[in-house]
DNA sequence: GATGAATGAGATTTCATTCAT
DNA sequence: TATGAATGAAATCTCATTCAT
């Protein structure tokens, strides 16, 4: 492994472990046995490494969503394939997906630069996956959407939340995937379909 | 005001402006009005400012919710009325708001002390009013729910994931409060009854 | 002393001694007989020390002028007071004259702020006080001046590129006061005007 | 051209635009199109490569002086010529001037070396020229010059001043050649010798 | 109760230089 | 001859906290 990706790793660890503000550079350069110097030689600074940690984590994510969204039928199991992909993603990655909802650089996102716009644009990608589902289950009459977009807002919303409780609640949270894909297709049902058998 | 709540005040402000790392103890004074060291005469430390204002918002939050729970006709429409109060103080209160979910001080209630059990039994305070709620729907037929404290957890996890979505994306986020009433009201519908109306 | 006039004459004493640059803010403390952080208590930053440091010296500096250019009789009177001020306190303060003339913060006067337009002011202040003193001597007949703020920066230059040499040259160079005094009156000098005796 | 002295060329570009201190070995490499390296292979330090872009520079200043010197007929048309040249140099060669002025190595000069002897050496050339050419007013009458080696040391305090600040001077000082050309004509003018007419 | 000067540990970042290739 | 990744020492600055008054 190369020396800049033993960083990336040590960095995407600490910022899930302990965040970003509470990991400092000679922690990172620590764990992944380089010197502080090399870090900075290949980050332009210790934001550039969030930045970078985010957007692998959120390519990684964004590659799954895609594949469950193509692989899917219609638009009703195309969204389960996507929520279970999420919760199964959360179980298998709990460490990556960490950094993606712990440190959401808001703030980072605020100003311009090309790693930042990367960011927005997966960001803005994985709510256009949403609602690409969203639409083609109201083609198919499979979901019930009255407004695509809000609905995918809406739907990112829930995960995000649920998944930061998940992972940072102080409180012992169940793993709440299968209630919250039931949760999310019943809210969608279309009128004339009835409800699941429970399992 | 005495200077303790000028403090508060001031500390409620900047951490919700900014964010609890990124406000300093210097900026909280000055805003405050008081000097630097006044600020450890009142509290213990920066993190017990936090604490604080976390403890002070959570209890109007938890006062309204307790109301709309109180007031409200069968379980449905007291889960209606929660709902609603949610996102009418996310619309007053924003700022207050911000500071609960910005920095919802994970990592300070791992460990124990006065402050962080209290914070803790709000947020376990939280929970039991929404299964509360949920607890009475089931009873009463008026909502479909299979178990009401993961139910309670799934909900809570949907609110806050809105809310930081709404204050925090780098996004422009439209209100989605209507939506998401109805959206968990659906979800939650029985059988038997009738979906509302489009308005 | 205060802290902030000892950190003042320790950073005053390093500057001259070792130049802005290669003085490290840890070594004023030192001198000082300071905590680091102190420094920064009382400065925005070791550029601001600079800044008032510089202003102290050149404040000094510029009063004995004013007093040199009030205490004398006719223009040429006057300016022989004026240089004789320099060398004189050149022999006196070369410390803290060598602030002066060895970090003249030149790229730190490009841009704006309260002290640095300061400086700006003391630094035309000087070449005001020239001016007024020649414009004297060309009234009163006892110097030959053609524009009065041309020469005037052109003695100013003289004067600080003389002073410069003293100090920092690598070659030992004798104190050229005199003979700089005589130079200039002598270039100065009217054409019906006698040439002063050598001493 | 060669990759050695492409990066002298940058080297004096960058040095000249900001100085020394505020210029970094990475910029030279990338202004000269070679790697870090390159730098290092070529030159033992950062330091070397300042002196040996000063041993340059003054070459060819030196290289002038002494033509100027020669070309003239008695000492004061030499005087002239020198002055005219050195403001000459100063139009055309303000870049590379500026290396000499700005970061003059005073602190490389006190400790010793080969390249450091021959900086001193050509200091003291600039000096010499300076004072042959006045010893030989002197001795034709056409200068009235008391000790040439004095007058020479505060003839180059007057250049390097009047040079440093037309380069350096925060202030729009304009070109002062013309003036101080004739400002040390005069005050080395012989009693008998008429003052020249004013053009 | 209140102050604010002082602290010192620690954080990020820079950069000349080295060295294996 | 040339490279460029890697280094580590050092530098500036921040900031929560303390304490004498």
């Amino acid at each position: 492994m190369s020396r800049k990706s033993a960083i990336l790793a040590a960095a995407t660890d600490l910022f899930a472990e302990k965040g970003f503000n509470e990991t400092c550079t000679a922690e990172i350069a620590a764990r992944a046995g380089v010197a502080q110097g090399t870090l900075f030689y290949h980050f332009k600074s210790k934001e550039g490494m969030l930045l970078e940690v985010f957007a692998d984590v959120m390519g990684a994510y964004l590659h799954g969503q895609e594949q469950a969204l193509q692989g899917a039928g219609d638009g009703r199991a195309a969204l389960e394939e996507m929520l279970r992909f999420h919760f199964r993603f959360l179980q298998d990655n709990s460490r990556h997906l960490l950094v993606l909802i712990r440190d959401f650089p808001c703030h980072l996102l605020r100003e311009d630069g090309p790693r930042r716009s990367q960011v927005r644009e997966q960001l803005l990608a994985m709510i256009a996956l949403l609602r690409t589902c969203l639409e083609r289950g109201a083609h198919d009459g499979s979901l019930r959407v009255k407004d695509a977009h809000t609905t995918a807002l809406l739907l990112r919303g829930l995960l995000s939340g649920l998944t930061r409780q998940q992972l940072l609640s102080p409180l012992d949270v169940p793993d709440l995937g299968e209630e919250a894909v039931a949760f999310c297709l019943e809210a969608l049902r279309p009128d004339g379909l009835p409800a699941p058998l429970a399992p």
